[in-house]
DNA sequence: ATGCATGAGGT
DNA sequence: CCTCATGCATA
């Protein structure tokens, strides 16, 4: 077999900023769990309670660690990849910014509750024992090569048309979809998750069949010229693929990514010979690396407590020597996704 | 393929 | 501060 190699994720997003889109990502989520009184104590925040949670929570995210501390409890690396690389100098994007696009197409949400805590003292009582959180196993195929040629693309805003249909989460059922061929009119509402999932699949199979990668294609999208539609990262085609985006999401890039395959598939048969490639500069992000036994920590807590408060969050943080807000985002990116298995699950 | 992060928009 | 959609940086 033959590999190629050469895939370097740029993005370079020109400024630009709609001073107003259409979101429409109203949460209807309006419980809100009652917040468990204050009880901070200057000097030692685990005292009451938040003791007894605190201790409990990690004597069971202790119950089966004993052996790899392999890392440093502190691994915030900052990668400055010098310009000088010295594997195959990546053309490298320019400035970044990224725009945020709402590619919201109807809200949803089912009324759930999720802060369902029996509330100081109790709330360990019973604790579930299934906190499994494994995502995993992608069906099907999966094409690691991530060879391409970048070409240049700006970004554009994206906003989404919205309707009202509030669809919940849990238990809608399609009543009857029309157009959705095109989506210049705001004909685009498939609540079918069925139908997502096999057109996943198909695009997958459709887009490696054209020889471009998931990164590719996310740059691609920006010379659709569609209104309020820039271009995606690699992270979303995939994800897109994967299923692993939410329902909304997925409906709403669906029309797109399906614009696209059309328009590939068409250039491809008259081909097309201007492999534009150029870099931009320099940008580097840091990635905080959670080590095992904290993030096993993390997930007791979780597994009690899904929403703590800040100060919560601040207590769980200085245990575990970690940021607070490194806590914070860490519990937001939790709960999407358990909403998202959750989901999966009863589908 | 995924983990952690950023930000817009909403409460 | 949260949720959601997305993305950079990584494994």
């Amino acid at each position: 077999m033959m590999s190629m190699n050469s895939k370097q994720p740029f993005s370079m997003h020109p400024i630009l900023h709609e001073p107003k889109y259409t979101p429409l990502q109203s949460s209807s989520e309006a419980i809100r769990r009652a917040c468990m009184p204050t009880h901070s104590l200057q000097g030692n925040i685990f005292a009451g309670f938040d003791e007894t949670l605190l201790q409990r929570a990690e004597a069971l995210a202790a119950v089966d660690i004993a052996k790899s501390h392999p890392y440093k409890p502190d691994a915030t690396y900052h990668t400055m990849t010098t310009m000088t690389s010295m594997t195959c100098t990546p053309t490298s994007s320019s400035a970044h910014l990224h725009h945020p696009s709402v590619l919201t197409s109807h809200h949803h949400h089912h009324p759930h509750h999720q802060g369902s805590q029996g509330l100081d003292g109790d709330l360990l009582d019973h604790l579930t024992p299934g906190m499994s959180i494994s995502l995993g196993g992608m069906p099907g195929s999966d094409v690691c090569s991530t060879a391409s040629h970048p070409h240049a693309h700006m970004s554009a805003i994206n906003h989404m048309q919205h309707h009202h249909h509030h669809q919940q989460a849990m238990n809608m059922h399609p009543h009857s979809m029309g157009s959705h061929t095109s989506l210049g009119g705001g004909g685009d509402s498939e609540p079918d998750p069925r139908e997502l999932e096999s057109f996943a699949e198909r695009f997958k199979q459709r887009r490696i069949k054209l020889g471009v990668t998931q990164a590719d294609v996310g740059s691609a999208l920006a010379n659709l010229k569609i209104p309020g539609v820039g271009c995606l990262s690699q992270s979303t085609i995939c994800r897109f693929e994967s299923l692993t985006l939410s329902h909304n999401n997925m409906v709403a890039l669906k029309p797109i990514l399906e614009a696209w395959l059309e328009e590939a598939e068409r250039a491809q048969r008259e081909k097309m010979t201007k492999p534009e490639i150029f870099n931009g500069g320099d940008k580097k992000r840091k990635r905080t690396s959670i080590a095992a036994p904290e993030k096993r920590s993390l997930e007791a807590y979780f597994a009690v407590q899904p929403r703590p408060s800040s100060e919560k969050i601040a207590a769980i943080a200085e245990k575990l020597d970690l940021k607070k807000n490194v806590v914070r985002v860490w519990f937001c990116n939790q709960r999407q996704k358990q909403k998202r298995m959750k989901f999966s699950a009863t589908h």
